[in-house]
DNA sequence: ATTGTGGCCTGCCCGC
DNA sequence: TGCGGGCAGGCCACAA
């Protein structure tokens, strides 16, 4: 599914768009519209607009008119961004590779004949004007050890809740972190403020890693762990029997051998 | 304030 | 072969 990788990779793809005037807006899907807002207001919004600029924020895409408002797209589990009928990427793990236009939930056409839009079997993703960005916390992949510090301290919920809380530490999902916590050797159910500073040291190290390594090879669904996250799945580093539950709020594959 | 839970969206896979 | 139940996870509203 669309985590930062998945998204970085569209920033780049909407890259093409920018200094092109808009000449029409489509808006078929009201659902798809957050933030009190509606299509009519995305018309009036962007129609006309130039975007300038292309930015992102974790699983955020923004872009940015001159002097006008900041277009927000997020992309849910499904969501894939299409470019002139180029997808952003190759394959959605989780998702259907296939193009049923009914998944056209919202699309920017712009001067010279090319088009943008977000192709969301289902619905899990949003278009949003001006989205609140303070909501978000700093990009996993710029995050220092003193930001990775404060987020976990005295913090009582899992250690994965609160790397996927995205006002936090914004960019991981479900997989990415699962990966993580599984290179990092660390148990996704404990406390968040229970590391030590050699442990949080070790997940830092390996958030970059991880990072880099993921979005070389293609997206969060080209981890080490990711074959095995499946019922009876066994660690890949020494074959014990991974462990599957719910671990905030999400299914949690884990290695009950070496994560602790 | 912090943490946990349930619901929403709907395509797809599995078992019968 | 067709059908239905369960599952996937990002995000949000709401409860404790």
């Amino acid at each position: 599914m669309p985590e930062m990788l998945e998204v970085e990779a569209y920033r780049r793809l909407a890259h093409n768009v920018l200094g092109l005037a808009v000449v029409a807006v489509d808006a078929p899907d009201a659902w798809i519209v957050k933030g009190g807002t509606t299509p009519d207001d995305l018309v009036d919004a962007f129609l006309g607009q130039t975007f300038v600029a292309d930015r992102r924020i974790g699983k955020l895409l923004l872009l940015d008119t001159a002097t006008g408002p900041t277009l927000g797209l997020r992309f849910g589990m499904t969501g894939v961004l299409d470019v002139d009928g180029v997808d952003g990427i190759d394959r959605l793990e989780y998702g259907s590779s296939r193009r049923n236009p009914v998944w056209d939930r919202f699309g920017l056409r712009f001067e010279g004949g090319r088009a943008m839009r977000l192709r969301d079997a289902r619905r899990l993703g949003g278009v949003e004007v001006d989205p609140d960005e303070r909501r978000l916390g700093p990009d996993a992949s710029t995050l220092t050890a003193a930001q990775l510090r404060i987020l976990l301290a005295e913090r009582k919920a899992p250690l994965k809740a609160r790397l996927m809380d995205q006002s936090a530490v914004a960019g991981l999902g479900n997989l990415l972190t699962d990966e993580l916590l599984w290179r990092a050797s660390l148990d996704p159910a404990r406390p968040a403020g229970s590391l030590s500073d050699p442990e949080r040291r070790r997940l830092r190290t390996h958030l970059h890693q991880t990072l880099v390594e993921l979005a070389e090879r293609g997206g969060s669904h080209t981890g080490d762990l990711q074959d095995s996250r499946v019922r009876g799945g066994r660690c890949p580093r020494d074959g014990a029997e991974l462990q599957r539950r719910t671990v905030g709020g999400r299914t949690t594959y884990s290695c009950p051998e070496h994560q602790r």
